[in-house]
DNA sequence: GTTTAAATTAAACAATTGTTTAATTTTGCA
DNA sequence: TGCAAAATTAAACAATTGTTTAATTTAAAC
């Protein structure tokens, strides 16, 4: 299972996989239940991806196109060193958040020392991601907004840091910001943690 | 299994069991392995500790105490509101270091839907935390070297998040990083990354 | 309409899981 | 030394796991 197109009943079976992963684990979640909830027969698992390593690895395929967050067009757009700053950190949060299942999955599968996922193609799209805020960094740097001593690097952790490790903290977190319902914690993501990323990197690198 | 203290054996089976948790899981550790690991017949595990899972709340009960940073002391020192801010943020980050896999695991049993650990210990010691930064904050403000609009709970994500992430993505960062040995890493996480969020909170706080 | 391949199924498979058993050894104390 | 409790063991247990099988149904092509 390459590059090949997935049909509608393995689409399916990846859907119920990747949200069952992220919630329970590689290991916590089992092929039955999976097959359970996608109302297939257990078999069709094994008969459309091999096995169970090969069904995350085909999640991973299935997935890794929309891991990758279109920014070039941003840096070409005639906007200061701030605003694509901003830019960036709001559409990198947003793309993220919006794959938080496969996030969680890759986070832990990554850290973990049972599997190895080919990691690769994850890595080619951090370090091209890196290299966008390297351009918007170096840039306000040439234009003397930004400061010389920037360890840019290291911003990405504070960045998606700050987002996941709130998301791991969800339920304190939903409490200690009094966020109720589902889409209100959604809209504290979209608003008040992004505009605190945002200031925080800003204010970092800004002289 | 409440507040008893174990016995060498147990502490045997708890620390390895606290690293194959970490390692690959809850779900990904068997009782076998551990039992080999520590050297000790699988019924053992049973005998002291009554199940699998009661393996861990043991753990957790074991560990607490060591999640506890002790930073009370340093609110009383007569140091100015930058300097404890600062210590705050090296010594939080020095003590999750040391109980890295701990935190591993608290970290995903935490966003688990599968296991639910009483986390009402967990959500008073970060809370007493927050309580304690909270007032370094507080005092900043009224010497008037920090901002009045910081968004005080959303420091700890930073803090913490930047650390995590950046260990999440350890074999990549080793990379990115050239830090070819274990004391390596350690020790840029314990000078440039602590540096690193030190600087970030400093520069988003101050005014 | 017949034929051939693909899809789907229930059942069985072997391996591994956490846990319990019952017997044996070790330990501590009178 | 003798004895009761605790510790330790190998074995068995039942349940669940991922996977395979072989038979059946569905779909597509001729």
């Amino acid at each position: 299972m390459k590059h090949t197109e997935f049909n509608d009943k393995q689409i399916q079976i990846l859907q119920v996989a990747e949200k069952l992963f992220a919630e329970k684990g590689f290991d916590g979640a089992s092929i039955r239940e999976i097959s359970t909830i996608a109302a297939i027969n257990v078999a069709m698992v094994s008969y459309y991806f091999g096995s169970k390593e090969k069904l995350l690895e085909s999640l991973v395929i299935y997935r890794t196109s929309d891991l990758k967050i279109k920014l070039e067009n941003l840096f070409e757009e005639s906007l200061s060193p701030f605003a694509k700053l901003e830019k960036f950190i709001q559409f990198y949060i947003e793309k993220v958040n919006d794959h938080k299942n496969m996030h969680q999955i890759l986070n832990f599968e990554t850290s973990s020392k049972k599997r190895v996922l080919d990691s690769d193609v994850f890595t080619a799209v951090k370090k091209a991601n890196l290299d966008i805020l390297r351009n918007i960094i170096q840039e306000g740097q040439h234009a003397n907004f930004f400061k010389n001593d920037i360890n840019i690097e290291l911003l990405i952790p504070t960045i998606l840091g700050t987002y996941f490790h709130f998301n791991m903290n969800k339920s304190y977190n939903q409490d200690l910001f009094n966020l109720k319902s589902e889409s209100e914690y959604d809209n504290f993501i979209k608003n008040e943690l992004t505009s605190h990323v945002q200031k925080t990197i800003k204010s970092l690198v800004t002289k």
